[in-house]
DNA sequence: TGAAATGTAAAACGATCGTTTTACATTGCT
DNA sequence: AGCAATGTAAAACGATCGTTTTACATTTCA
């Protein structure tokens, strides 16, 4: 793992957990090991650091709700959550912190959130063998939802919509 | 309308559009029309009105949420959305800004989501004629999804929770 | 009428923001 | 051996942060 990486996975730790604006340059410096200097040669900026968090952080998510099942994709979740936490979607949260006011980071949640949702669209067309644009709509919902409401309700959340999820697409198979 | 629920409204519309960090206390005092001086006064500090902006949206919030039935509920956050916009949940917003390390902000998303969780059960209580907490579980999902799931998909998100959720209801009546 | 209360505008507080620069040490390559 | 690249620590940049203070004007009301 090189450093470009170990960079990105420190601020991705430090974003995630106290927010994009409330964590400063020092404290990235620091936790990363490294002068300020080397840390803006290699990101670029705070903005640009955010973004190569994001990037990497899609890369992730996408790998792993790579599934062909609806209930696959809400135990990816169930999995997820019981790894890294609940702390809610960290794309719409960035996206929140800054009102959408900075293109590179507003471009990196539309981006992410188009390819999230075609996945979605996929595996709901690969489960029922058939599309379902209503369901696929739901199921988005349902992922979103546990995402959020796991932050304060737990993995419940995640069971309740994995439960949900079981009877729509049962009663949309033909 | 006082000075104090002016100052509360617009401090609640800079938050809400550009979050609690990115908005400077200079903003606030030119928003509201008055001075830094008389500010404080009011609000005692930025986080103390941050408090004053949630506890005045969780009464709006729940005045709008009282419904006897989870199609109301959804029905409700239709309107909701179509009036105010989707940006989220202000509460986890604000909480997830600040890393939950303000007592007194965490205080009040938690205050907000155990009356919200509470309100939810009652309605579908109310609903069905009996309780049916994993069906309530089910609803808190839906609607928190719906809320997040708008910010990128618009109003159809609302429309596919409240879809999905009248399944729900019907299979669970007796 | 005159003190008390409440407002204003504006300067100042020390701290911290994101970013750049200065000065120097270490490394890798030819 | 010696140059170029790459790192460091630390100071400095101007700007802005949340908050308090200073000095003064207006209103309230006994």
């Amino acid at each position: 793992m090189d450093d470009t990486t170990t960079l990105t996975t420190v601020a991705g730790r430090l974003f995630d957990r106290h927010g994009y604006m409330a964590t400063g340059m020092d404290q990235l410096t620091e936790a990363a090991g490294m002068s300020s200097r080397t840390l803006y040669k290699r990101a670029g900026s705070k903005a640009e650091l955010m973004v190569a968090v994001l990037t990497e952080r899609d890369r992730r998510f996408m790998r792993r709700i790579e599934v062909s099942s609806v209930d696959a994709l809400f135990a990816a979740l169930e999995e997820w959550v019981r790894v890294e936490g609940a702390r809610g979607c960290l794309f719409l949260r960035t996206r929140a912190e800054t009102g959408g006011e900075i293109p590179k980071i507003a471009e990196a949640v539309a981006t992410h959130k188009a390819a999230f949702g075609a996945r979605v669209q996929e595996i709901v067309t690969a489960d029922l063998g058939h599309d379902d644009p209503i369901l696929a709509e739901q199921v988005i919902v349902l992922f979103e939802g546990a995402t959020h409401a796991a932050v304060y309700r737990g993995a419940a959340a995640v069971s309740a919509a994995r439960s949900a999820v079981a009877i729509l697409v049962e009663r949309a198979r033909p």
